[in-house]
DNA sequence: TCCAATATTATGC
DNA sequence: GCATAATATTGGA
């Protein structure tokens, strides 16, 4: 794996204020680089007095505007740009296939490995979901287990059943 | 470099 | 239904 490394590079840190609790967004240079779910420690301030350069307040709108039609079940049509260099190659990959899951849609764990071209990779594939940077507005919660059994979620399960419900998704479990 | 841990899945009891 | 083996990737010792 060929992950080079820098110094670190400045973040920032927004909170997008929702009916399901304050998520807080991260960003990079680059983009937008995570998203956190409501927490005690999202609840503090974080970008209190520090410089929000241009660019990224834009793109803050429109990650604000993404999570509230995601947490709604609507379609998401435009993204903020992403930064997703943090993850390795494979990640990558992954969290390329999830994004293009439509809305009220779902893959498997293994319907996902076979479009990596590696049938056998799905334990793969779960653990780099459940290490994806931007859980929503990359839908890791549209990949379900095998006869659409839930799986499992970063977030807590919860978020994943509410979310699925919301887009019209029907579960086993 | 090796080893344990995983948001899986297919198989056998 | 539950236990178990097979399997790819990752992060830490």
């Amino acid at each position: 794996m060929n992950i080079q490394r820098e110094a670190r590079e400045q973040s920032w840190d927004l909170p997008i204020q929702t009916r399901d609790g304050q998520f807080l967004a991260q960003y990079s240079p680059k983009g937008l680089c995570g998203l956190n779910f409501p927490s005690q420690e999202t609840q503090t301030r974080m970008a209190n007095g520090h410089p929000i350069p241009q660019p990224i307040q834009r793109w803050h709108d429109q990650t604000a505007t993404d999570l509230e039609n995601a947490l709604a079940g609507r379609p998401i049509t435009e993204f903020p740009p992403f930064d997703l260099s943090a993850g390795t190659d494979f990640q990558q990959r992954v969290w390329q296939i999830l994004k293009n899951i439509a809305c009220g849609k779902t893959l498997s764990y293994g319907e996902v490995a076979e479009e990596l071209g590696d049938r056998k990779a799905v334990r793969a594939v779960g653990r780099a979901c459940g290490a994806n940077p931007i859980p929503v507005l990359i839908p890791c919660h549209r990949v379900l287990a095998s006869k659409q059994k839930i799986g499992g979620f970063s977030g807590g399960l919860d978020w994943k059943r509410k979310l699925l419900v919301r887009e019209g998704v029907l579960l086993l479990e």
